[in-house]
DNA sequence: ATCTTGCATTTTGTATACAACATGCCAAAG
DNA sequence: CTTTGGCATGTTGTATACAAAATGCAAGAT
């Protein structure tokens, strides 16, 4: 978290390629069980064929794109019994995070916490979801930030990363929403009381409720 | 868990590449930080560069290798801060699977988790130290299908991966392995009982346990 | 003597040709 | 009418050639 980093950003073509197709997918442009034609999305993207099968093994590793022997790839399908166990996973790491922040919280830090749980309710209070999710978004970085756990940090990531392809925004309506607001002023008390055990209870309960946030407007798909 | 897979395991060469580096790194045959030379290595596999590189991906993917644009690949160097940070998850996802198998195991579960408990007791009696590694890990297997959550025995299966990249068998000295045995029995026990929240604890500790004896062989190393 | 600068060599990155495999169709047999 | 075998076509897997980048060394300048 000291000195800067000065060097430029040299993202190779895989990489570039694979955030490229990130997007599509996160998009719905490249919907879930489709399958990927490598010349075909070699033309279009303008890379020839060898980075961009770099780009779905990345993807692959992040649980983006599934892989068959001479069968190609393909959008991962989340099935509601893949979401629910993501999110059990998912919940157990936030709450990992929350004991940790807790045990090395500074107020400065708690200031920042404060700051952006203003702002959550704002976005709130004129019902703005876009801007909503990002300051939800920029606590928990903030929340893993604390915690200083860089492993955990980036499991988290992948885990969420894999989630996106379902891209279920949307769906907060009136009542869930005014509860998670609610959520996230006991998180902020309890971790400025220094509370990891209960903090840790909080995250997991509203890792809980988002979760069936998620599977509502996921409706009642297959499997 | 019902049904049987007769498909032929077809493992595709760059699957096959990167379970030999896995087996090289993981003895020590490719040191930490070692720069791995793809003409020469795609030579001595017998493979071209191109499965050989996708085979890269998927062990960076596994945080065995890191790769650096233009620069190649190398196999990572933990530092001892990185050990515990990734100790530091597994034993939340370790303790989650405790919780998720206290509350799911059936008596035909426990049953077979008595006889590997047995099975570990007679190892340690005899000192077989690579037998007690072996039905550890059996037993550790078997908690994660009881917890039916693969996700995160695929998310732990990852993490464990790429600390056996500083293979640190051995060094488990007289009292440290009395007491490990004799957590396991506690844990047994607890999963008996169906007591989730002390089966977590245990599991938590004994993780942390295992931290402490892998950071003692790490020794004084870098940074 | 040390530091810079350019060149030679080595190594990685990308494109592409060719081989292996999968898939769908059609015809022929039951 | 259904099923099976073979073939044609398309798609993925692998090898290799070429391009771009990095590294090491040596010669010259300060």
């Amino acid at each position: 978290m000291d000195g800067f980093d000065i060097s430029i950003a040299r993202s190779t073509l895989p990489q570039v390629a694979a955030e490229r197709l990130r997007t599509l997918i996160i998009e719905g442009a490249l919907a879930p069980g489709a399958r990927l034609n490598e010349r075909e999305l070699s033309e279009q993207l303008g890379v020839s064929r060898t980075p961009l099968r770099e780009a779905f093994r990345m993807l692959a590793a992040d649980g983006l794109l599934v892989q068959l022997p001479n069968r190609g790839a393909q959008v991962v399908a989340l099935s509601r019994e893949d979401v629910r166990h993501a999110f059990e996973v998912m919940a157990s790491l936030e709450g990992l995070a929350g004991e940790l922040a807790a045990a090395r919280v500074t107020d400065a830090d708690l200031d920042d916490l404060k700051a952006l749980q203003g702002d959550l309710e704002r976005a709130h209070k004129r019902r703005d979801l876009p801007g909503y999710y990002r300051v939800n978004r920029a606590i928990h970085d903030r929340l893993n930030q604390i915690a200083g756990n860089p492993v955990l940090a980036q499991t988290y990531r992948t885990l969420n990363a894999r989630l996106h392809a379902l891209r279920f925004r949307s769906n907060l309506n009136g009542a869930k929403w005014d509860r998670a607001v609610a959520e996230h002023r006991s998180m902020l008390g309890a971790l400025a009381a220094r509370d990891g055990a209960a903090l840790r209870d909080l995250l997991v309960r509203h890792l809980h409720a988002k979760l069936q946030a998620v599977l509502e407007t996921m409706g009642q798909d297959k499997e």
